[in-house]
DNA sequence: CTCTTGATCTTCT
DNA sequence: GAAGATCAAGAGC
């Protein structure tokens, strides 16, 4: 183990309810960035995110449902956690209101609470590399299909408002094919928590 | 640092 | 049969 310096966790927001998600998914995703993600008490603080309308063919609701994306289609404020190439999990918010299917996914975490647990779970030590990346953090956090639909207000799920001040960077979405050119992924300006850096 | 490849689930063609 | 909202490891520079 390298020597690392001792942790300050960082004062919580208030917890953000189910109602916060039912607004328009392009108003919600740059809103999440500074807020803190915790499943049973481990996460950490929001740093990178993507938002996926159902009008946007780059969507997995673009073609309407299936058995994975069904949550979707449904009411705001639950999770949507679906296979990625076969081996990780990816975690989205589902927002905007029934039948929309819009949602926002969770991209990269600056670790604030649980490090040893994160730790554990990737195998890894290095801090910045336990969540910069949306299959990276579920493995942090424990997320499996297990957690698909579940409320995003209710235990073991919580998302605490930013407190301060945030600036927020949007870019180009990363690793999709279509609507490539959507300036829909939204990230915090400077961290170095990112699964890729914005280019400036 | 960049590039390539394998892992193998869900959906689409 | 092929592609995809990914990651880690290995080769090469």
């Amino acid at each position: 183990m390298t020597p690392r310096p001792k942790a300050s966790t960082p004062a919580l927001g208030k917890p953000l309810k189910r109602a916060f998600f039912g607004r328009s998914v392009h108003e919600v995703a740059p809103e999440l960035i500074g807020a803190t993600l915790l499943v049973d008490g481990v996460g950490g603080i929001i740093v990178e995110v993507e938002a996926y309308h159902h009008t946007d063919p780059a969507a997995h609701s673009y073609r309407g449902p299936t058995p994975r994306n069904q949550v979707m289609f449904g009411p705001p404020g639950f999770a949507y956690v679906y296979r990625s190439y076969g081996i990780h999990w990816c975690v989205n918010f589902v927002c905007e209101q029934d039948g929309s299917a819009s949602a926002v996914l969770v991209r990269a975490l600056e670790p604030t609470h649980g490090l040893a647990t994160m730790r554990r779970r990737r195998h890894l030590d290095d801090v910045r590399a336990l969540c910069s990346g949306p299959g990276k953090l579920t493995e942090a956090l424990g997320i499996t299909i297990a957690h698909n639909a579940l409320p995003l207000d209710r235990p073991p799920i919580a998302v605490h408002a930013r407190t301060g001040k945030v600036e927020v960077v949007a870019g180009v979405r990363i690793g999709i094919t279509k609507a490539v050119e959507l300036p829909w992924r939204y990230g915090l300006k400077g961290s170095k928590f990112l699964s890729k850096p914005f280019p400036r």
